[in-house]
DNA sequence: TGTTGTGAAGTCGTTCACAGCT
DNA sequence: AGCTGTGAACGACTTCACAACA
């Protein structure tokens, strides 16, 4: 597998792929083009075969795609054909909806442990909520392969310090504040709010 | 005020300025530098320099911004020096976490109403779940600026279809689903098991 | 001296256009 | 005829480098 210089943007768009790739196959298709990819998900035909160009030659000429090949190529790829462990701190109203979020399970993400300082021992699904004091010695125990944090800001830096401490390699944090982390800790933020601040740019230029 | 050709990058770029600046003021800060936004937010000087040449000359030379006006500038481009009336459509875990997402409310995204077909008449803070068949007659009532889709993907069309009908111009869309939308409308998607994919991604090829 | 604002240069991602294969 | 794979052209965003100013 190439590994070069792969722009963000193409993983995020293999992640869409992938997705309508299982829902044509779950449809009974066999067979897909770039054009009927570039359909599903509005990405042009040309930029779909150049995002598997970084990989490989997965199609065929003057044919296409054999649909569940590809799926299970670009699962490869993003590493989805593994299930990763996963570790959430914070349990608020949006971190207890990702403990149960469906689309993370389906997309082999496991809940592997919950933390908060609060509220310890209480159940989400077959999860018993652990204190975030107890994360290294849990961690060392089940091996959490990625986290999420979704504590409020000023607490982030230190849970995110804690994960590090144990291990964990890659962190996807919900608070809205920029993280310290190491070179070989791989983070991505998301802020909610970013989105509709978006929307609300596109709005307001039209008045 | 210019808008020719903005990247997206820079608006949500401008988002997380303005948080940064509001943190800078809350700690009693007044003047601020383009390196000084750098080290809060991880985007270069330069590049905050270019941003904000988008929009204008906020900045005063040899000096810096003034952080009091260069918000107030930033809120006035973003549209967040007003109110927007959110609607939210699916009260599953994550839509229900939404509706109470402190985030919002602070960067003045007003939660007008909710609703589902199901838990009619139940109270989320100050409001009751609506049946989304009675979406377009709310709204003519409340006039909702915003709506935000978090029904399972297979309802997501039809949400969309009632919410334009009804009169709203943005879209925030959690369903994993291209919608279709007139061009007048804009949409935005969030699919959260994209960025656990894309730290997957980065987990794989470490390895 | 320190910092902004900005054209120019450079880099990165997308689209074009077509050869190569079925 | 239809569709992939890909170099080349293009366009967009970022970084550089420096004049203007406090």
């Amino acid at each position: 597998m190439k590994k070069n210089k792969i722009p963000e943007v193409t993983i995020m768009r293999l992640s869409s792929y992938s997705r309508v790739l299982n829902d044509a196959l779950a449809k009974g298709d066999k067979i897909i083009s770039s054009k009927g990819i570039s359909a599903l998900t509005g990405v042009s035909p040309d930029q779909v075969r150049k995002d598997f160009a970084y990989f490989g030659e997965f199609g065929v000429r003057g044919i296409g795609y054999n649909i569940e090949e590809l799926k299970n190529n670009i699962s490869k790829i993003i590493g989805t054909d593994r299930n990763w462990k996963v570790a959430i701190a914070g349990l608020g109203h949006l971190g207890g909806s990702l403990v149960s979020y469906p689309g993370f399970l389906t997309r082999g993400f496991i809940m592997a442990g919950i933390f908060d300082v609060k509220n310890i021992g209480e159940k989400y699904g077959n999860l018993y909520v652990e204190h975030i004091d107890n994360f290294e010695t849990i961690a060392k125990k089940v091996g959490f392969d990625l986290g999420i944090i979704v504590v409020p800001k000023e607490f982030a830096q230190n849970v995110a310090d804690i994960m590090i401490k144990s291990g964990i390699k890659a962190i996807l944090n919900f608070a809205p504040i920029m993280l310290d982390v190491p070179e070989n800790v791989e983070i991505k933020n998301v802020d909610l709010s970013m989105f509709l601040e978006m929307l609300s740019y596109y709005m307001s230029i039209k008045m």
